[in-house]
DNA sequence: AGGAAACCACTCTAGACAGCATGTC
DNA sequence: CTAGAGTGGTTTCCT
C-alpha cells in the first residue's frame, strides 16, 4: 500500500515522505486498516524491525491531529526512551511537541503537560500517575512499546498495573514480539489483533552442530566451526553478532575472534579501530576491549561504561566493528542489526539452576539479524553442541513462543502496587482494590481473583502493623504519611520498613558504611555478589568496622541466608564508600571484581536510596542535622567525592576527576576560581578549553579560548588530514 | 627425586526501572 | 535434570 492511499492528514505523509517512505509494508498496512486510525485499540505482534514503532507512530499523530489531547509513547528501557525521543521529533516540523520523561531525565524548561507525545519507560509513566499530575487526563493514546514484558518476572507488573489504569480512558496500542498467547492480551485489552510472520528482510535460520549448518528448509552447509560463520561473514564484507550467556566469555571470545579478524581488515580499518581503542579510558575491563577492538571485534555487556556501550553500538552499526560478542544487552535493546547472528548459548544459569532461555528470547535475537538496506536476507544460527539439531530446530526455530502470564500475584510486585493503590488512587476499601484487581490481565488470564484476595488481606495486614495505612473506626483503609510518601518515592514498601527499622540506630551514629549497608540490605538495591575466595576478606574488613555497621552480627544467628545478605550489602557498602572516598574507578574495579558499568549502576540506585532514605526520616521525625548529614552523602553518592568537594560540583562538565584537580590546584570553592586567569586553569591536569569556558561562562564571563589541538583528540585527526 | 601431564573436584554464571519540581483557564 | 569455562590441587606416570 502506498502512502499516498493512506486516510490520514496530509500534514502526516508529508513527514513520512521526508523520511523517504512512499510504501507500507504489509503488517503495518493490516494494522493501519485494522480499525486503529477510527481509534480502536490495536494489538500488533510481528517480528522486530517490521515497522512496529511506524504504525503506532501513524495512529497517535492521527489521533491528535484528529483529537487533541495527548500521546504517551511507553519503552521499557532509557536508552530507548533516548532513541524513540529522537526520532519522533520529526514531527515537531508539523506542530508536535515532543518531550522525553525518565527517572533521569525530564524534557526541560517546560512542564510535561505543554507536550503532545511524550516518551516514558514504564516506571517512569506509573510514578507519574501516582504524582497525580494533571495533564494524564488529556492522553488520548497509549502506546506500550515491547509489550510482552507484562511478563516479565520483576517489570511485568507495572506493564500490567498502568494498562488497566488507562484501559477505557486512552487508546490503547500495544507492540508486541511474538507470543504464545497473543489472542488472549488482546481480548483483555479488547483491542484488534493484527499478527504476522512478515519481515522486511528475508531471515534464514538454522543450528550449527558438528561441523554442519542445518537450514530450517533443509539444505545443509559445511563450516569446519562456529567460528567459521563468523570468519566467513566478515570475508564477504558484512558482520556478525554472537550472542552469549557470559559476561566472562563475551570477552575471552571477542578476543579469540579478533585474532583472525584482524587479518582481514583494511590499513585504514585498522588505524582507526586504533584510536578508537585508544580513546577509552583506563580500566581493566577497557582494556580487554581495547585489544579485541584492535582486531575489528568488540564485546558487549552491562559491565562496560555508558561510553563504551555506545561507542560499540555506534561503530558497529557503522561497519567498522566487524563483529560484536553480547550477552543478551543487546537482544532487547536498541536497533543493532547484524548480516549473521550467532546464538552460542541456550542455556542459563539462574537461582534454580541451568534454564533453558525462552523461545521468546532466542527469537528476539534471531530478529537482529538482516539489515534492512543493506541485506536481502539475514541469517540466524543457533549453535548446538550437545544437542539434537533437530530438536533445537523444532523448539527454537519452528516451536511457539511462550505463553504469557500476569506477574501481578508476585509478592513485592503485589505489595508495592497495593499501597499505590491506596496512597496515590484513594482506594479506600478491599472491595474497590478487588474491583480494580478483576481489571487486571491476572484477573482476565486466572478467570478468578480468590487466590490473590488473600495475598491482599496479608499485604494489607503487613500495610496496616508498618504504618503505611491505617484502617479508620469506618472501616475506611486510609494512607498514612508513610505509606504516601513511599509510593511516591517509588520505594518498595518493604524497602521502607528497612529504612524505619534502622532509624533509630541511624539518628544516634550516622556514618557512611552503616547507612550504605542499610540502603544495601533493601530489595530496592542492585544485588552485588561475592566469591567464596572473597569472603575472609570482608569478614576481615566487618570486623574493623563492626562499631559502625548497625545490622546484627551476621553469625550470631546460624542463618545462612542472612549471611549471604549480609556480606553481600556489606560488599555494596564498601564499594560506595570506595567511591565516595575518589578511589578511581580503575581501582574499585580491580579490588572488588565489578566492572565501571555495575559501579554506574550501583552509583545511580545507591543516591536514589538515599534520597528516600532522607524523605523517610523526614517523616520519622529526624532532627535538620541528619537530614542535612543524608543530603551531603547523596551529594557525594552521586558525584563520587569527598565533603570538601561539593561546592564545585555545581561547575559545568566538572565531574570527581576535574573537580578533585581544580581543589588541589588551590581552587576550593567559586571565588577563588571566579579570581583566576584562563592560563592558570588550563595549566590544571585534565582541564581543557571547553572546561574553562563552560566554567567562566557558569560563572558569569564569557572566555574565548583559541588552543592548538591536543594529541589523540578528534581535533587533533582532523588538523592532521 | 623431579617434573610434566592427566585428572578431578569445585566455583561461577544476564539485565536494569525508580525521586526531585515545575503552571494556568 | 540440564552447560561449560576456568581454577587449583592431587595423582599418576615417566625419566
Amino acid at each position: 500500500m502506498r502512502v499516498e492511499e493512506l486516510k490520514v492528514s496530509e500534514k502526516v505523509k508529508l513527514i513520512l515522505r521526508k523520511r523517504g517512505i512512499e510504501e507500507l509494508y504489509p503488517p503495518q498496512e493490516e494494522a493501519l486498516k485494522s480499525g486503529v486510525l477510527e481509534g480502536e485499540n490495536l494489538l500488533v505482534a510481528i517480528p522486530t524491525a517490521s515497522g512496529k514503532t511506524l504504525i503506532a507512530e501513524i495512529a497517535m499523530v492521527n489521533t491528535l491531529l484528529r483529537e487533541g489531547g495527548k500521546a504517551v509513547y511507553i519503552v521499557p528501557l532509557k536508552a530507548l526512551a533516548e532513541e524513540k525521543f529522537q526520532e519522533f521529533r520529526d514531527w515537531e516540523e508539523i506542530g508536535l511537541r515532543v518531550a522525553m520523561a525518565t527517572g533521569d531525565y525530564d524534557s526541560k524548561d517546560e512542564w510535561l503537560g505543554k507536550y503532545d507525545i511524550v516518551v516514558a519507560t514504564a516506571e517512569k509513566f506509573d510514578s507519574l500517575l501516582r504524582h497525580g499530575s494533571s495533564w494524564i487526563k488529556d492522553v488520548k493514546v497509549l502506546v506500550v512499546d515491547e509489550i510482552h514484558l507484562l511478563g516479565s518476572r520483576d517489570r511485568g507488573a507495572t506493564l500490567e498495573v498502568i494498562l488497566t489504569h488507562m484501559l477505557g480512558k486512552a487508546q490503547i496500542i500495544g507492540l508486541s514480539a511474538t507470543i504464545g498467547n497473543p489472542e488472549e492480551l488482546a481480548e483483555w485489552l479488547n483491542a484488534k489483533l493484527v499478527m504476522s510472520e512478515w519481515r522486511p528482510v528475508q531471515l534464514r535460520r538454522g543450528v550449527f552442530h558438528q561441523g554442519l549448518v542445518v537450514w530450517e528448509d533443509g539444505e545443509v552447509d559445511r563450516f569446519s566451526s562456529w567460528e567459521d560463520l563468523v570468519y566467513d561473514a566478515v570475508k564477504r564484507g558484512k558482520g556478525a553478532l554472537v550472542f552469549v550467556n557470559m559476561r566472562r566469555k563475551a570477552e575471552r571470545t571477542a578476543l579469540e575472534l579478533s585474532k583472525k579478524v584482524k587479518s582481514m581488515l583494511t590499513r585504514g580499518e585498522l588505524r582507526k579501530l586504533k584510536e578508537l581503542a585508544n580513546s577509552l579510558e583506563e580500566n581493566p575491563t577497557n582494556e580487554k576491549l581495547a585489544k579485541a577492538l584492535q582486531g575489528g571485534v568488540a564485546f558487549h555487556h552491562a559491565g562496560l561504561g555508558r561510553e563504551e556501550r555506545v561507542l560499540v553500538e555506534n561503530n558497529f552499526r557503522a561497519g567498522l566493528i566487524k563483529v560484536v560478542v553480547a550477552t543478551p544487552t543487546l537482544a532487547a535493546g536498541i536497533n543493532t542489526p547484524a548480516f549473521r547472528v550467532i546464538i552460542r548459548d541456550t542455556w542459563r544459569y539462574s537461582e534454580f539452576g541451568m534454564e533453558r532461555i525462552p523461545v521468546l528470547e532466542v527469537q528476539q535475537m534471531m530478529g537482529r539479524a538482516g539489515r534492512p538496506k543493506y541485506d536481502e536476507r539475514g541469517e540466524a544460527i543457533i549453535v548446538s553442541t550437545t544437542e539434537n539439531p533437530g530438536d533445537v530446530i523444532s523448539y527454537y526455530i519452528k516451536g511457539k513462543p511462550e505463553k504469557l502470564f500476569s506477574q501481578l500475584s508476585n509478592e513485592s510486585n503485589l505489595r508495592s502496587q497495593i499501597l499505590a493503590l491506596i496512597a496515590t488512587f484513594n482506594y479506600r476499601t478491599v472491595r474497590e482494590i478487588l474491583n480494580f484487581i478483576d481489571r487486571t490481565f491476572y484477573a482476565y488470564q486466572r478467570k478468578d481473583t480468590y487466590s490473590i484476595e488473600a495475598k491482599i488481606k496479608e499485604i494489607l495486614y503487613f500495610l496496616m502493623e508498618n504504618e503505611f495505612v491505617e484502617l479508620t473506626l469506618e472501616d475506611e483503609i486510609i494512607p498514612l504519611p508513610l505509606g504516601t510518601r513511599t509510593a511516591k518515592l517509588y520505594i518498595d514498601p518493604m524497602t521502607a520498613k528497612v529504612f524505619k527499622d534502622f532509624f533509630k540506630y541511624i539518628e544516634k551514629d550516622p556514618n557512611p558504611i552503616g547507612i550504605f549497608h542499610v540502603i544495601a540490605l533493601t530489595p530496592d538495591m542492585v544485588p552485588v555478589s561475592y566469591s567464596k575466595r572473597e569472603l575472609s576478606k570482608l569478614e576481615e574488613e566487618y570486623y574493623s568496622l563492626k562499631d559502625r555497621v548497625y545490622a546484627d552480627d551476621p553469625y550470631l544467628a546460624y542463618d545462612p541466608y542472612y549471611e549471604r545478605k549480609f556480606f553481600r550489602a556489606f560488599k555494596t557498602s564498601l564499594i560506595l564508600h570506595a567511591w565516595i572516598n575518589e578511589v578511581s574507578e580503575a581501582d574499585i574495579v580491580e579490588k572488588f571484581s565489578v566492572e565501571p558499568g555495575d559501579i554506574y549502576r550501583l552509583v545511580e540506585t545507591a543516591e536514589w536510596l538515599i534520597y528516600s532514605l532522607k524523605e523517610i526520616a523526614k517523616i520519622l521525625g529526624a532532627s535538620q542535622e541528619l537530614l542535612d548529614y543524608l543530603e551531603k552523602l547523596r551529594v557525594r553518592v552521586k558525584h563520587g567525592v569527598r565533603e570538601e568537594l561539593i561546592p564545585l560540583m555545581e561547575l559545568p562538565m566538572v565531574g570527581r576527576k576535574r573537580a578533585r584537580a581544580l581543589y588541589n590546584a588551590g581552587f576550593k570553592d567559586f571565588e577563588s576560581i571566579a579570581r583566576a586567569t584562563p592560563r592558570e586553569l588550563l595549566k590544571i591536569e585534565g582541564i581543557g578549553a571547553k572546561t574553562v569556558e563552560a566554567i567562566f561562562k557558569h560563572l558569569g564571563r564569557e572566555v574565548k579560548i583559541v588552543e592548538k589541538p591536543k594529541k589523540n583528540t578528534l581535533d587533533y585527526f582532523l588538523n592532521k588530514q
